[in-house]
DNA sequence: TCTGGGGTCCTAGGACCC
DNA sequence: TCTGGGGTCCTAGGACCC
Protein backbone atom coordinates (compact mmCIF):
# COMPACT_ATOMS: atom_id res chain seq x y z
CA UNK A 1 0.00 0.00 0.00
CA UNK A 2 1.64 3.38 -0.72
CA UNK A 3 1.74 6.03 1.48
CA UNK A 4 -0.80 8.36 0.56
CA UNK A 5 -3.46 5.64 0.25
CA UNK A 6 -6.61 6.21 3.32
CA UNK A 7 -6.52 3.13 5.32
CA UNK A 8 -10.26 2.85 5.14
CA UNK A 9 -11.57 5.74 3.14
CA UNK A 10 -12.45 6.25 -0.30
CA UNK A 11 -11.43 9.07 -2.88
CA UNK A 12 -13.82 10.24 -4.90
CA UNK A 13 -13.74 13.27 -7.65
CA UNK A 14 -16.20 15.55 -8.90
CA UNK A 15 -15.89 16.91 -12.02
CA UNK A 16 -17.75 19.95 -13.05
CA UNK A 17 -17.09 21.96 -16.30
CA UNK A 18 -17.05 25.81 -16.12
CA UNK A 19 -19.91 27.01 -18.52
CA UNK A 20 -19.95 24.36 -20.32
CA UNK A 21 -22.66 25.63 -23.17
CA UNK A 22 -20.71 28.97 -23.49
CA UNK A 23 -17.31 27.22 -23.61
CA UNK A 24 -18.91 24.60 -26.30
CA UNK A 25 -20.02 27.76 -28.20
CA UNK A 26 -16.81 29.12 -28.29
CA UNK A 27 -14.94 26.06 -29.17
CA UNK A 28 -17.37 25.83 -32.08
CA UNK A 29 -17.29 29.47 -33.10
CA UNK A 30 -13.96 30.67 -32.18
CA UNK A 31 -14.56 34.63 -32.74
CA UNK A 32 -16.77 34.43 -29.72
CA UNK A 33 -13.96 34.06 -27.03
CA UNK A 34 -13.26 36.81 -25.18
CA UNK A 35 -16.51 38.07 -25.65
CA UNK A 36 -19.73 38.27 -23.13
CA UNK A 37 -22.06 35.37 -24.01
CA UNK A 38 -24.65 33.95 -23.08
CA UNK A 39 -27.25 31.16 -23.73
CA UNK A 40 -30.71 31.72 -23.49
CA UNK A 41 -33.26 29.42 -23.69
CA UNK A 42 -36.03 31.19 -25.34
CA UNK A 43 -35.42 32.89 -28.37
CA UNK A 44 -38.67 35.55 -26.92
CA UNK A 45 -36.93 38.46 -24.89
CA UNK A 46 -39.77 38.59 -22.69
CA UNK A 47 -39.78 35.31 -21.18
CA UNK A 48 -36.42 33.80 -22.27
CA UNK A 49 -33.82 33.30 -19.22
CA UNK A 50 -30.01 32.64 -19.23
CA UNK A 51 -29.42 29.46 -18.90
CA UNK A 52 -25.13 29.84 -18.65
CA UNK A 53 -22.99 32.34 -19.41
CA UNK A 54 -19.47 33.56 -20.32
CA UNK A 55 -17.09 34.78 -17.77
CA UNK A 56 -16.59 38.15 -19.69
CA UNK A 57 -20.96 37.98 -19.43
CA UNK A 58 -21.03 37.73 -15.41
CA UNK A 59 -18.48 40.17 -14.14
CA UNK A 60 -20.91 42.32 -16.10
CA UNK A 61 -23.84 40.91 -13.25
CA UNK A 62 -24.86 38.54 -16.09
CA UNK A 63 -26.39 35.60 -13.92
CA UNK A 64 -27.68 32.52 -14.61
CA UNK A 65 -31.76 32.22 -14.37
CA UNK A 66 -32.05 36.03 -14.87
CA UNK A 67 -34.46 37.20 -17.62
CA UNK A 68 -33.15 37.94 -21.25
CA UNK A 69 -34.28 41.50 -21.08
CA UNK A 70 -32.42 42.29 -17.67
CA UNK A 71 -29.04 40.56 -19.08
CA UNK A 72 -29.17 42.65 -22.24
CA UNK A 73 -29.98 45.92 -19.36
CA UNK A 74 -26.40 44.99 -17.43
CA UNK A 75 -24.41 43.96 -20.59
CA UNK A 76 -25.48 45.82 -23.95
CA UNK A 77 -23.07 44.30 -25.60
CA UNK A 78 -24.39 40.62 -25.03
CA UNK A 79 -23.88 38.28 -27.78
CA UNK A 80 -27.40 35.53 -27.28
CA UNK A 81 -27.17 32.42 -28.60
CA UNK A 82 -29.70 29.44 -28.28
CA UNK A 83 -28.98 26.25 -26.98
CA UNK A 84 -27.34 23.81 -29.73
CA UNK A 85 -28.08 20.23 -27.08
CA UNK A 86 -27.62 17.94 -29.16
CA UNK A 87 -23.88 18.91 -29.81
CA UNK A 88 -23.94 19.61 -25.81
CA UNK A 89 -24.54 16.05 -25.80
CA UNK A 90 -22.21 14.68 -28.14
CA UNK A 91 -19.65 16.45 -26.03
CA UNK A 92 -20.45 15.91 -22.99
CA UNK A 93 -20.38 11.78 -23.80
CA UNK A 94 -16.79 12.60 -25.23
CA UNK A 95 -16.34 14.17 -21.62
CA UNK A 96 -17.28 10.71 -19.72
CA UNK A 97 -15.61 8.59 -22.19
CA UNK A 98 -12.12 10.41 -21.31
CA UNK A 99 -12.85 9.96 -17.34
CA UNK A 100 -13.65 6.13 -18.01
CA UNK A 101 -9.78 6.15 -18.83
CA UNK A 102 -9.12 6.51 -15.27
CA UNK A 103 -11.66 4.50 -13.13
CA UNK A 104 -14.69 2.75 -14.28
CA UNK A 105 -16.91 3.79 -11.43
CA UNK A 106 -17.69 6.61 -13.47
CA UNK A 107 -21.09 8.38 -12.50
CA UNK A 108 -23.07 11.33 -14.95
CA UNK A 109 -24.41 13.43 -12.77
CA UNK A 110 -25.77 15.91 -15.15
CA UNK A 111 -25.13 16.57 -18.74
CA UNK A 112 -21.39 18.29 -17.85
CA UNK A 113 -20.25 17.10 -14.45
CA UNK A 114 -19.90 13.35 -12.61
CA UNK A 115 -18.67 11.94 -9.92
CA UNK A 116 -15.65 9.27 -10.13
CA UNK A 117 -14.16 6.45 -7.41
CA UNK A 118 -10.57 6.59 -7.66
CA UNK A 119 -10.45 4.85 -4.76
CA UNK A 120 -8.71 1.57 -6.44
CA UNK A 121 -7.25 3.98 -9.02
CA UNK A 122 -3.63 4.26 -7.26
CA UNK A 123 -1.65 2.64 -9.85
CA UNK A 124 -2.14 5.37 -11.93
CA UNK A 125 -0.77 8.40 -9.49
CA UNK A 126 -2.15 10.11 -6.36
CA UNK A 127 -5.55 11.60 -6.22
CA UNK A 128 -4.30 15.11 -7.14
CA UNK A 129 -1.94 13.39 -10.39
CA UNK A 130 -5.10 11.72 -11.61
CA UNK A 131 -7.27 15.23 -11.20
CA UNK A 132 -4.65 16.85 -12.94
CA UNK A 133 -4.34 14.49 -15.56
CA UNK A 134 -8.04 14.19 -16.41
CA UNK A 135 -7.97 18.31 -16.38
CA UNK A 136 -4.98 18.02 -19.20
CA UNK A 137 -6.84 15.37 -20.98
CA UNK A 138 -10.64 17.30 -20.86
CA UNK A 139 -8.26 20.39 -22.12
CA UNK A 140 -6.39 18.54 -24.81
CA UNK A 141 -8.86 16.76 -26.25
CA UNK A 142 -11.92 18.96 -26.28
CA UNK A 143 -10.26 22.68 -25.18
CA UNK A 144 -12.77 23.01 -22.46
CA UNK A 145 -11.89 24.00 -18.48
CA UNK A 146 -13.09 22.23 -15.55
CA UNK A 147 -13.31 22.45 -11.89
CA UNK A 148 -11.82 18.92 -9.93
CA UNK A 149 -12.91 18.63 -6.12
CA UNK A 150 -10.97 15.84 -4.47
CA UNK A 151 -12.75 14.45 -1.44
CA UNK A 152 -13.69 11.55 1.10
CA UNK A 153 -17.28 11.27 -0.51
CA UNK A 154 -19.36 12.80 -3.43
CA UNK A 155 -20.36 16.20 -0.34
CA UNK A 156 -17.32 17.00 0.20
CA UNK A 157 -15.77 16.54 -3.74
CA UNK A 158 -18.87 18.17 -4.91
CA UNK A 159 -18.34 21.37 -2.58
CA UNK A 160 -14.97 21.38 -3.12
CA UNK A 161 -15.27 21.26 -6.74
CA UNK A 162 -17.03 24.96 -6.37
CA UNK A 163 -14.35 26.22 -4.74
CA UNK A 164 -12.09 27.59 -7.71
CA UNK A 165 -13.40 28.16 -11.09
CA UNK A 166 -12.20 28.10 -13.56
CA UNK A 167 -9.73 25.32 -13.83
CA UNK A 168 -9.16 24.64 -10.51
CA UNK A 169 -8.22 21.60 -8.73
CA UNK A 170 -9.34 21.51 -4.58
CA UNK A 171 -8.41 19.04 -1.82
CA UNK A 172 -11.19 19.22 0.76
CA UNK A 173 -10.28 15.95 3.37
CA UNK A 174 -12.30 15.67 6.05
CA UNK A 175 -9.86 17.65 9.04
CA UNK A 176 -10.74 20.89 6.73
CA UNK A 177 -14.11 21.23 7.00
CA UNK A 178 -13.99 23.45 9.73
CA UNK A 179 -11.58 25.79 7.72
CA UNK A 180 -12.73 25.57 4.48
CA UNK A 181 -16.44 24.46 4.65
CA UNK A 182 -17.60 25.59 7.70
CA UNK A 183 -17.48 29.50 7.20
CA UNK A 184 -19.35 29.65 4.14
CA UNK A 185 -22.73 31.21 3.98
CA UNK A 186 -25.22 28.61 4.27
CA UNK A 187 -27.05 29.03 0.68
CA UNK A 188 -23.88 27.95 -0.87
CA UNK A 189 -24.27 24.44 0.82
CA UNK A 190 -25.55 21.56 -1.84
CA UNK A 191 -28.64 20.42 -1.15
CA UNK A 192 -29.70 23.59 1.31
CA UNK A 193 -32.25 26.04 -1.29
CA UNK A 194 -33.74 29.46 -1.18
CA UNK A 195 -36.87 27.95 1.32
CA UNK A 196 -34.08 26.20 3.29
CA UNK A 197 -32.09 28.90 3.62
CA UNK A 198 -34.63 31.44 4.77
CA UNK A 199 -35.74 28.86 7.04
CA UNK A 200 -32.80 28.30 8.42
CA UNK A 201 -31.81 32.27 8.74
CA UNK A 202 -34.82 33.12 10.83
CA UNK A 203 -33.15 31.40 13.39
CA UNK A 204 -29.76 32.88 13.36
CA UNK A 205 -28.28 29.82 11.37
CA UNK A 206 -26.36 31.71 8.97
CA UNK A 207 -23.02 29.89 7.96
CA UNK A 208 -22.41 25.83 7.54
CA UNK A 209 -20.79 26.07 10.76
CA UNK A 210 -24.18 27.72 12.48
CA UNK A 211 -25.36 24.05 11.56
CA UNK A 212 -23.09 22.17 12.44
CA UNK A 213 -23.33 23.50 16.14
CA UNK A 214 -27.44 23.54 15.76
CA UNK A 215 -28.84 20.43 18.01
CA UNK A 216 -29.96 17.79 16.03
CA UNK A 217 -33.52 17.62 17.23
CA UNK A 218 -34.47 21.30 16.67
CA UNK A 219 -33.03 20.51 12.88
CA UNK A 220 -35.07 17.55 12.98
CA UNK A 221 -38.14 19.52 13.87
CA UNK A 222 -37.83 22.37 11.57
CA UNK A 223 -36.78 20.16 8.31
CA UNK A 224 -37.49 17.35 9.15
CA UNK A 225 -35.55 14.28 8.46
CA UNK A 226 -33.81 16.57 6.01
CA UNK A 227 -32.37 18.25 8.74
CA UNK A 228 -30.30 15.57 10.01
CA UNK A 229 -28.89 14.92 6.80
CA UNK A 230 -27.61 18.37 6.21
CA UNK A 231 -26.10 18.32 9.92
CA UNK A 232 -24.37 14.93 8.60
CA UNK A 233 -23.27 16.09 5.64
CA UNK A 234 -22.05 19.42 6.93
CA UNK A 235 -19.97 17.32 9.50
CA UNK A 236 -18.39 15.95 6.84
CA UNK A 237 -20.02 12.58 6.52
CA UNK A 238 -21.75 11.41 3.26
CA UNK A 239 -22.13 7.54 2.59
CA UNK A 240 -23.52 7.54 -0.42
CA UNK A 241 -21.84 5.59 -3.26
CA UNK A 242 -20.37 6.56 -6.58
CA UNK A 243 -23.00 4.21 -9.20
CA UNK A 244 -22.11 4.11 -12.50
CA UNK A 245 -25.72 2.60 -13.41
CA UNK A 246 -27.69 5.82 -11.73
CA UNK A 247 -27.67 7.67 -14.60
CA UNK A 248 -28.80 5.24 -17.35
CA UNK A 249 -31.83 4.53 -14.59
CA UNK A 250 -34.63 7.59 -15.54
CA UNK A 251 -37.61 7.29 -13.99
CA UNK A 252 -39.51 9.70 -16.15
CA UNK A 253 -39.86 11.85 -19.28
CA UNK A 254 -41.71 15.10 -19.90
CA UNK A 255 -41.81 17.77 -22.20
CA UNK A 256 -43.36 21.25 -21.24
CA UNK A 257 -43.70 24.50 -23.19
CA UNK A 258 -44.35 27.92 -21.96
CA UNK A 259 -46.67 29.93 -24.58
CA UNK A 260 -45.64 32.93 -26.06
CA UNK A 261 -49.06 34.30 -25.26
CA UNK A 262 -51.54 32.66 -22.77
CA UNK A 263 -53.66 30.24 -23.76
CA UNK A 264 -57.70 30.15 -22.58
CA UNK A 265 -59.24 28.18 -25.61
CA UNK A 266 -59.98 24.84 -24.78
CA UNK A 267 -59.07 23.94 -28.93
CA UNK A 268 -56.27 25.81 -28.78
CA UNK A 269 -54.92 24.23 -25.75
CA UNK A 270 -55.81 20.27 -26.96
CA UNK A 271 -53.84 21.20 -30.01
CA UNK A 272 -50.56 22.07 -27.67
CA UNK A 273 -51.23 19.07 -26.36
CA UNK A 274 -51.08 16.65 -29.30
CA UNK A 275 -47.70 18.52 -29.86
CA UNK A 276 -46.60 17.98 -26.62
CA UNK A 277 -47.66 14.00 -26.65
CA UNK A 278 -46.02 13.60 -30.00
CA UNK A 279 -42.40 15.12 -28.59
CA UNK A 280 -42.88 12.56 -25.70
CA UNK A 281 -43.67 10.23 -27.96
CA UNK A 282 -40.42 10.89 -29.75
CA UNK A 283 -38.09 10.84 -26.83
CA UNK A 284 -39.21 7.54 -25.12
CA UNK A 285 -38.86 5.99 -28.78
CA UNK A 286 -35.16 7.31 -28.46
CA UNK A 287 -34.66 5.51 -25.21
CA UNK A 288 -36.84 2.87 -26.01
CA UNK A 289 -39.00 3.31 -23.03
CA UNK A 290 -42.50 2.87 -21.85
CA UNK A 291 -44.51 4.07 -19.02
CA UNK A 292 -47.51 3.57 -16.75
CA UNK A 293 -48.15 6.84 -15.29
CA UNK A 294 -49.37 10.30 -17.42
CA UNK A 295 -48.63 13.81 -15.63
CA UNK A 296 -50.18 16.65 -17.01
CA UNK A 297 -48.61 19.50 -15.43
CA UNK A 298 -50.37 23.76 -16.26
CA UNK A 299 -49.08 26.47 -14.90
CA UNK A 300 -51.42 29.76 -15.00
CA UNK A 301 -50.66 33.45 -15.56
CA UNK A 302 -50.55 34.00 -12.25
CA UNK A 303 -47.87 31.05 -11.61
CA UNK A 304 -49.77 28.95 -10.06
CA UNK A 305 -48.56 25.69 -10.85
CA UNK A 306 -50.74 22.22 -10.96
CA UNK A 307 -49.84 18.50 -11.81
CA UNK A 308 -52.34 16.00 -12.00
CA UNK A 309 -51.26 12.60 -12.81
CA UNK A 310 -53.46 9.06 -13.56
CA UNK A 311 -51.81 5.54 -13.25
CA UNK A 312 -53.17 3.30 -15.95
CA UNK A 313 -52.72 0.07 -15.97
CA UNK A 314 -50.64 -0.67 -18.84
CA UNK A 315 -47.82 0.44 -20.30
CA UNK A 316 -47.80 2.82 -23.12
CA UNK A 317 -45.30 5.34 -25.16
CA UNK A 318 -47.32 6.33 -28.45
CA UNK A 319 -48.46 9.40 -28.79
CA UNK A 320 -52.23 8.62 -29.45
CA UNK A 321 -52.24 7.16 -25.82
CA UNK A 322 -50.55 9.67 -24.09
CA UNK A 323 -52.73 12.61 -25.52
CA UNK A 324 -55.67 10.55 -24.21
CA UNK A 325 -54.58 10.43 -20.81
CA UNK A 326 -53.31 14.06 -20.78
CA UNK A 327 -56.44 15.12 -22.68
CA UNK A 328 -58.93 13.62 -19.80
CA UNK A 329 -56.81 15.18 -17.30
CA UNK A 330 -56.77 18.77 -19.38
CA UNK A 331 -60.88 18.35 -19.43
CA UNK A 332 -60.70 17.15 -15.79
CA UNK A 333 -58.94 19.85 -14.05
CA UNK A 334 -58.19 23.07 -16.31
CA UNK A 335 -59.85 25.64 -14.21
CA UNK A 336 -61.14 27.78 -17.11
CA UNK A 337 -58.24 30.59 -16.90
CA UNK A 338 -55.29 31.83 -18.87
CA UNK A 339 -52.92 28.76 -19.45
CA UNK A 340 -49.21 29.90 -19.55
CA UNK A 341 -47.49 26.44 -19.75
CA UNK A 342 -48.65 22.69 -20.54
CA UNK A 343 -46.38 19.99 -19.80
CA UNK A 344 -46.76 16.30 -19.97
CA UNK A 345 -44.46 13.60 -18.00
CA UNK A 346 -44.67 10.08 -18.66
CA UNK A 347 -43.76 8.10 -15.34
CA UNK A 348 -42.60 5.00 -13.66
CA UNK A 349 -40.53 4.53 -16.88
CA UNK A 350 -39.40 1.14 -17.96
CA UNK A 351 -36.76 -0.01 -20.54
CA UNK A 352 -38.62 -2.25 -23.00
CA UNK A 353 -36.26 -4.86 -23.01
CA UNK A 354 -37.09 -5.21 -19.12
CA UNK A 355 -40.82 -5.33 -19.99
CA UNK A 356 -40.29 -8.80 -21.25
CA UNK A 357 -39.26 -10.11 -18.28
CA UNK A 358 -42.41 -8.09 -16.17
CA UNK A 359 -45.07 -9.12 -18.55
CA UNK A 360 -46.53 -12.09 -20.39
CA UNK A 361 -46.35 -11.44 -24.40
CA UNK A 362 -50.13 -10.58 -24.11
CA UNK A 363 -49.99 -7.73 -22.11
CA UNK A 364 -46.71 -6.69 -24.00
CA UNK A 365 -48.84 -6.47 -27.03
CA UNK A 366 -51.13 -4.73 -25.69
CA UNK A 367 -49.01 -2.06 -24.33
CA UNK A 368 -47.51 -1.66 -28.12
CA UNK A 369 -51.24 -1.09 -29.41
C1' DT B 1 -45.44 43.99 -18.97
C1' DC B 2 -39.61 39.07 -14.72
C1' DT B 3 -38.69 34.32 -13.80
C1' DG B 4 -37.27 27.91 -19.17
C1' DG B 5 -37.11 23.09 -19.36
C1' DG B 6 -35.50 18.73 -17.80
C1' DG B 7 -35.16 15.99 -13.98
C1' DT B 8 -34.91 13.60 -8.77
C1' DC B 9 -36.34 12.74 -4.17
C1' DC B 10 -39.30 13.35 -0.24
C1' DT B 11 -43.63 14.06 2.37
C1' DA B 12 -48.29 13.71 3.55
C1' DG B 13 -52.91 12.17 3.39
C1' DG B 14 -56.49 8.96 1.98
C1' DA B 15 -57.89 4.34 0.52
C1' DC B 16 -57.52 -0.19 1.38
C1' DC B 17 -56.07 -4.54 3.42
C1' DC B 18 -54.97 -7.61 7.22
C1' DT C 1 -71.23 3.13 24.35
C1' DC C 2 -66.30 1.96 20.39
C1' DT C 3 -62.53 1.80 17.35
C1' DG C 4 -55.42 -0.53 17.22
C1' DG C 5 -51.66 -0.57 14.27
C1' DG C 6 -48.81 -1.85 10.38
C1' DG C 7 -48.11 -1.86 5.54
C1' DT C 8 -48.77 -0.63 0.65
C1' DC C 9 -50.49 1.94 -3.17
C1' DC C 10 -51.88 6.17 -5.23
C1' DT C 11 -52.02 11.16 -5.84
C1' DA C 12 -50.52 16.08 -5.16
C1' DG C 13 -47.19 19.13 -4.23
C1' DG C 14 -42.80 21.02 -2.34
C1' DA C 15 -37.92 21.60 -2.65
C1' DC C 16 -33.87 21.20 -4.97
C1' DC C 17 -30.44 20.78 -8.82
C1' DC C 18 -28.35 21.80 -13.51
Amino acid sequence: MKAWYPKNGRVILHVDMNSFYASVEIVDHPELKGKPLAIAGNPDERKGIIVTSSYEARSKGVKTTMSLWEAKKRCPDLIVKRPNFPRYREVSSQLFRILEDYTPYVEPVSIDEAFMDITDSYDIGSPIEIAEAVQQHVANDLQLPCSIGIAPNKFLAKMASDMKKPNGITILRKRDVASKLWPLPIDEMYGIGIKTAEKLRRYEINTIEDLVETDTMMLKSMLGVNGEKLKTRALGEDPRPVDPERASSFKSIGTSKTFPQDIADYDALSAQLHQLAESVTKRLRRKSALGNTIQLTIRYNDRKTITRRTKINQYIENATDIYFYSERLLEDHWNGTPVRLLGITVQNTVKKDDMTYQMNLFEYMKGLD
